[in-house]
Order: C-alpha cells, then sequence, then structure tokens
RNA sequence: GCCACCGUAGCUCAGUGGUAGAGCACACCCUUGGUAAGGGUGAGGUCGAGGGUUCAAUCCCCUUCGGUGGCUCCA
C-alpha cells in the first residue's frame, strides 16, 4: 500500500506546482504541501490538513518532487473532513492507550458522519470508560501535538507492533503480504499503522463526541471473537456538529416506535416478541395498503388465493427451506407424531395452488397473488419495531410462465412496482440485482439463463441497476428495490425473483401446444415486500402525516361548544356518508384545546362549527398544518374532502376510463369515486 | 444469536437499603370558551419475573424475560 520513498529529483531543476486555479508556483528545490501553503499564504499554511497531488491524497509533510498539480486539503474539503474522522480514530487509540494499556487496538476507520474503533480489551468497556477516554481525547488535544508520519519497511513495523504487544495489528501486516514498507503515524508515545492521510497536528480534531458503545466481529464474522467497538462523530465546525446532532433528533422524531404510540396505531409487548398488535387506527392504515395493491393487482391480471399457514415439514424439505432456515422456522409436533412448520414463505403454497389440476400453456402465464403472513424466527437482536418482525404479511405473488414469457413478465413486474412507488411519492428508486450466491440449487447453466433474464428486462427498459455478487437468493437471482425516504435514507422494498428451481422439485407442469408436459418458470414478487416494514417506512417518511388517503382519521368535525354538538354529529354522518373517515369532537374542551390535539394525531382536515356555521349551513376547514381552507357549504366541504381523500390510482383509473369512452365515442358520467 | 446499556402509574421520566413521586393522559366538578394546552378535585403502581445477601431490597448480587444501540443474519 505505500511506496518508498521515491528516489529524489536532481535538485536543480526547478519544481512547477499547479494550483487549481490555474497559477503556477516555481520552487528550486523540493517542497512539502505545507510548505506550498505557507508560501500561498499564513491563513491557508494554517488550515492544512493534507494535500492532493495530481489527485492522489498525501500527507502535509509529503514532499513534492517533481511538477505537479496540487490542491491543498482544508477542512472545509470533504476530503479534509474525512482525514479528521480518520485521524480522530487515531486520536481515539492514543488516549486509550494511555487509559488502558492492555488494550489492543484493531482497526479504526472512517463511516458516515464520523469514526469508530475495534479494541480488544480483557474487559467490557462502561460509559464511564467512555467518558474518561472522551476526557483524554480533549486533554491530548489541548496538548496541540504535531501528528508525525514515517514510511516504515515491513520488518521494523512488524517488530514494532511485536514488542508493543498489538496482534492484531501484526494480523493486519500479514493480511498484506506484498507490502514492504506501512505509513505509520505518532501520536506523542502512540503509534498506528495507516495509508493516511492524517492531519498534521491535534488541533484539527477539537469537534468531536464519541457516541456509542458495541460489540463487532473481528473480520465481521459471527464465528469469531468479539470486539468493542467505540463510535463516534467528528466535523470540521461546531456548527456542523450541531446540525448533525439535530439530524438525528429529528429521525428520532419520526421513529415509527414512537409515532405508532403517539398516534395509536399499534404496540408490541413482551408476550408477542416480533409480533405486531395493531390498533384500529393502524389496522385502518393497514387495510388501506391491502385494498390499494388489490387493486392495482387486479387490474393487472393477478389472481388472489390464500394458502394454508401451517403444512407438514416434508413440503418444507421438499422446497429446500427446512435446509436452508430451519433454525429460523416456528414448528410444531401434533399429537399423532406429524411434524409441522408455520409457513416462513409463500411460495410452496402457491406452487400446490398451481399443481392441483392440469395446466396449459393457453392458461399461461399465470399471476398468481396472495396477502399471505409468514412466520421467520428472527434473531431477537434483530427485532426493529415494525420494521423487524417474526410475523409478517406480504404482498406476495407468484407468476407461471414459459420461458418465451418471462422476459414480458419481468418487464411488466417492474414497471408496476416503479409505477406504486411513485404513486407513493417515492420517485427516487434505486435497483439492485443480486446474483447466484454461494449456497444454493440447480446447474450454472439455469442461473446463468436466469440472471440474464432479469439483466435483459432492465436494459431493455432502460433502466439502471447496482450488481450485487453473491446475494441472490438459494433457489435464484433476485431484483431488489431500494427507495429513498424524505431525508435520504434508503429501504429495500420490493424484490422480483425468478425460479426455475422450485417448479423442478415440485414437479410442476404445463402442457404445450405440441402436446408435451414442459416446466414452468416461476417469478417470485413483493412489491410492499412486508406490510408491517412499508407501514413503518410511510410513517418515517411522512413524520406521520400519511397522505389523506391513507390516514386512519381523514377529518375530524370540531364544536366551538356544547350547543353545537348536534350539528357536528350531522355534519360527521354527512361525511362518514361520502365515504370518509370521519370522527367527531364535542369534548367539553375550548377550541384551540381541541385543534392541539387533532394537529398533533396529523388528522388532515379539521372542520369546525359554531354559531355562525350551525346557522349558516357551512363549516369552516383548516388543514392539519395550520392552513385557513376558509368557510364552506355543507355540499361545497363534502366534494373537496372527497376530492383530497382520493387514493391515488383512482385519479390514473379516472383519466384512463375518460379516454376510452372518448374512443368509443360515448359519454359516462363519471364515476362516485370512493 | 453475540457485546453494551435499559426496564418505576396508560405515556414521558424523577427517586431512595426503611414497601414511592412529577407532568401529561384518565374520572368527576366548575367553566360554554372561535382555530396549537382554562381551572379545581380524585383515582391510579407486586418499582419486568425468579432466586440470593440483609433485621429490612424498587435500590446490592445472580439468573431469566423483554426493550434500546451496534455486530451477525434477513429465504
Amino acid at each position: 500500500m505505500q511506496t518508498p520513498p521515491s528516489t529524489p529529483a536532481p535538485e536543480h531543476e526547478a519544481i512547477r506546482i499547479t494550483l487549481p486555479d490555474g497559477t503556477v508556483r516555481v520552487f528550486d528545490t523540493p517542497v512539502s504541501v505545507a510548505e506550498v501553503a505557507r508560501a500561498i499564504g499564513p491563513g491557508l499554511a494554517v488550515n492544512t490538513v493534507a494535500g492532493k497531488i495530481d489527485g492522489r491524497l498525501v500527507d502535509a509533510c509529503d514532499v513534492i518532487r517533481r511538477d505537479a498539480a496540487l490542491q491543498v486539503i482544508t477542512p472545509r474539503d470533504e476530503e479534509g473532513l474525512d482525514i479528521i474522522r480518520h485521524s480522530c480514530a487515531h486520536l481515539l487509540g492514543h488516549a486509550v492507550k494511555q487509559l488502558y494499556p492492555a488494550a489492543r487496538m484493531v482497526i479504526g476507520p472512517v463511516i458516515d458522519d464520523g469514526f469508530y474503533y475495534d479494541i480488544a480489551f480483557e474487559r467490557p468497556f462502561t460509559p464511564q470508560d467512555m467518558a474518561a477516554i472522551e476526557q483524554r481525547m480533549r486533554e491530548l488535544i489541548a496538548q496541540d501535538y504535531e501528528v508525525i508520519k514515517k514510511i516504515t519497511p515491513r520488518a521494523e513495523v512488524a517488530a514494532l507492533f511485536e514488542a508493543r504487544g498489538e496482534d492484531y495489528k501484526l494480523r493486519l501486516i500479514e493480511d498484506m503480504p506484498d507490502e514492504p514498507f506501512f505509513g505509520l503515524y505518532r501520536h506523542q508515545e502512540y503509534v498506528d499503522m495507516c495509508r493516511g492521510p492524517h492531519v498534521p497536528n491535534t488541533r484539527f480534531l477539537k469537534v468531536f463526541k464519541l457516541t456509542k458503545l458495541a460489540g463487532a466481529y473481528w473480520r465481521g464474522d459471527a464465528k469469531s471473537e468479539q470486539l468493542q467497538r467505540i463510535y463516534g462523530t467528528a466535523w470540521s465546525d461546531k456548527k456542523d456538529l450541531d446540525a448533525y446532532l439535530q439530524r438525528i433528533e429529528e429521525a428520532e422524531k419520526r421513529d415509527h416506535r414512537r409515532l405508532g404510540k403517539e398516534l395509536g396505531l399499534f404496540h408490541f409487548q413482551e408476550d408477542a416478541p416480533g409480533a405486531v398488535f395493531w390498533h384500529p387506527k393502524g389496522w385502518t392504515v393497514f387495510r388501506q395498503l391491502i385494498a390499494y395493491m388489490r387493486r392495482r393487482q387486479e387490474e393487472a391480471g393477478y389472481l388472489e388465493v390464500n394458502s394454508p399457514d401451517v403444512m407438514d415439514r416434508s413440503l418444507w424439505e421438499l422446497s429446500g427451506h427446512w435446509h436452508n432456515y430451519r433454525d429460523h422456522m416456528f414448528t410444531t409436533e401434533t399429537e399423532d407424531g406429524r411434524s409441522l412448520a408455520l409457513k416462513p414463505m409463500n411460495c410452496p403454497g402457491s406452487v400446490l395452488l398451481y399443481r392441483h389440476g392440469l395446466k396449459s400453456y393457453r392458461d399461461l402465464p399465470i399471476r398468481m397473488s396472495e396477502f399471505g403472513k409468514v412466520h421467520r424466527y428472527e434473531p431477537s437482536g434483530s427485532l426493529h419495531g415494525l420494521l423487524r418482525v417474526r410475523h409478517f404479511t406480504q404482498d406476495d405473488a407468484h407468476i407461471y410462465c414459459t420461458p418465451q414469457q418471462m422476459d414480458a413478465e419481468c418487464r411488466d413486474v417492474v414497471a408496476l412496482v416503479l409505477d406504486i412507488y411513485r404513486q407513493f411519492g417515492f420517485e427516487d428508486v434505486r435497483i439492485k440485482l443480486s446474483t447466484r450466491p454461494q449456497n444454493r440449487m440447480g446447474d450454472d447453466a439455469t442461473w446463468d439463463l436466469l440472471e440474464g433474464a432479469l439483466v435483459q428486462a432492465l436494459e431493455g427498459m432502460g433502466l439502471p441497476y447496482k450488481l450485487n455478487p453473491g446475494e441472490g437468493a438459494f433457489y435464484g437471482p433476485k431484483l431488489e428495490f431500494v427507495l429513498r425516504d424524505a431525508i435520504g435514507r434508503d429501504w429495500q422494498c420490493g424484490t422480483l425473483q425468478v425460479d426455475m428451481n422450485l417448479p423442478e422439485r415440485f414437479g410442476v407442469d404445463y402442457v404445450d401446444e405440441d402436446g408435451q408436459r414442459k416446466r414452468p418458470v416461476m417469478l417470485h414478487r413483493a412489491l410492499f415486500g412486508s406490510l408491517e416494514r412499508f407501514t413503518g417506512i410511510l410513517i418515517e417518511h411522512h413524520a406521520g402525516k400519511l397522505p389523506a388517503w391513507l390516514a386512519p382519521v381523514q377529518a375530524v368535525v370540531l364544536s366551538i361548544t356544547e350547543e353545537h354538538a348536534p350539528y357536528v354529529h350531522d355534519v360527521t354522518l354527512l361525511l362518514r356518508g361520502a365515504g370518509l373517515r370521519a370522527e367527531c369532537d364535542v369534548r367539553n374542551e375550548k377550541i384551540g384545546y381541541k385543534i392541539r390535539e387533532q394537529t398533533l394525531q396529523r388528522v388532515p382536515f379539521l372542520l369546525v362549527a359554531g354559531g355562525k356555521e350551525c346557522d349558516a349551513g357551512t363549516i369552516a376547514l383548516r388543514t392539519r398544518d395550520g392552513e385557513d381552507l376558509g368557510v364552506m357549504q355543507l355540499a361545497q366541504a363534502v366534494a373537496y374532502l372527497k376530492d383530497a381523500t382520493q387514493a391515488p390510482d383512482f385519479y390514473a383509473r379516472g383519466e384512463a376510463q375518460q379516454q376510452l369512452c372518448a374512443r368509443l365515442g360515448i359519454d359516462i358520467p363519471a364515476s362516485s369515486g370512493a
């Protein structure tokens, strides 16, 4: 990784250094990045973190020996910030070794927003240790010491870490057998090995904070020993750190577990770890999602089925799930000694439905959908609200088709999923292609064919994708659809998998036009993926303000005083009659109080009736964002709210219907909607 | 599953080796108020569960269950 000090160029030749703005500085002798910065100006000199010579990052102390383009890196550059974070990890090492000399340092890389360091130590670190480490780091920064870099021969580096008992560093050296030299960075008595670059002085590291303590496996392997990982965040400016901490706080406010509680959507409890107790409001949202997907799938030619939740173990042996996932399956024994399992996937049930009765090529493709609830014994440590549960509902479907139909079916699925995400407001969707894993069924020729089919579908549609080698399912390759939410987080939701293994294993077939029995190809696809998870993502994406068509309560009618309660009840009935999910609030409270409460409940529309409205047969409307929509006649208000709470697919369907009518030259009055 | 931390009223959280407190929510009363919190009174807890130490445990120790943050995993 490190190059030896390059051979000095002849000293009499002048060195021309081109700066980013195009100016050229000429030096008589080789100069370091820091010296060039000093020549440009004292302000820049103080802020020099590192340099970039001909596009390659180097340390401020590194010497330039021939003509080159140089960019001085300061804390304001993105690279400068990364270097600060990386050096913060070394500083952490310095503090840890002073406080706990027996600790052995492992690796300390940069991550998003910060850094971490993995450490092996005889006892667990405590939060108090962490506070002490942070305190020591601040003391070391205050010493304003220079970080000294030295490119060192392999044998010398190994001897140094050997003498210091840093056996993990020795293992890292072994991992790089072809490196004759390594970069050593000295923080006073502490030495770390790194490809660099690093800051020249600890004064650059002032804005940091240790954030959390966690366990992590050596080399990321759960079978290896566990190390202790200390996470930190670091910035070039105090303002950036504050903004970061505020961002974390914002994300916490959007946390679906918190909002689920506040909005009365669902809860979890010990009696059923990893399982959701849906409250009426949360279940309303869930039902809207199913209803939406049902409409979209019916339109797209799917047939909905339902398969058993508990099936014989032999079925799971046949499908391969038992072999691969038995530890993660819920099983039960019956009195007569049968071994049964709760379904962890819907596909075997679907296959049995397909296999029931003879299928002709004329029947294909068969698009068989199922809102199946699957059960997986997920590791306790990975459970996380609605986002990772042990019992969840998939908007699953299996498409049985001929190999010739496979391409068109894949494209239809991709088009459908992208359209659905768009209707939910997710415009930024990335696609990943996961190919054959180590542990797989079927021969390579089949995998070639199936991976090729997915590539062909994507490329045929002109869609970019990212390759994810070795990440496919054991029975086939898959596409994964990743959407980006309102605050920039990525969520993997839908998948499309192509499979010739299960049809083979289960011996399913169809009669082709030549009268021969042939194997269909099977496509597995889920678009929301887990409905529980998707609900959680929607809650976080919208910070609880679900779009009006999904909101559990779409409108609340509020009375100013008790006197107006009968009118408020009538208006509520009127809205319900028009298909809205409406409630009334006639509590003996001031209007300001009721507005506040319903707003905090994220009810999209609040309708207020007092004396004026009762007398005039009107209603005053406002939104949860505080926007005053004015006073409307009741009929006008109903029409407005019906339109504002319409599901997005109804709009699309309405437009399609209009176009069809125009083509047929007929005039059908618009349907009354939901 | 592994590492660390946490578990007190419906919710958010104080607190102590001598069997507990606040705010909000809830119930009742007063108030009938026009767009983000009107006032009063009251009820409410096996201090996650089991075991140990102690005259005495919500508090200290062990075990266990659950949660949180990571790691690993995610058909």
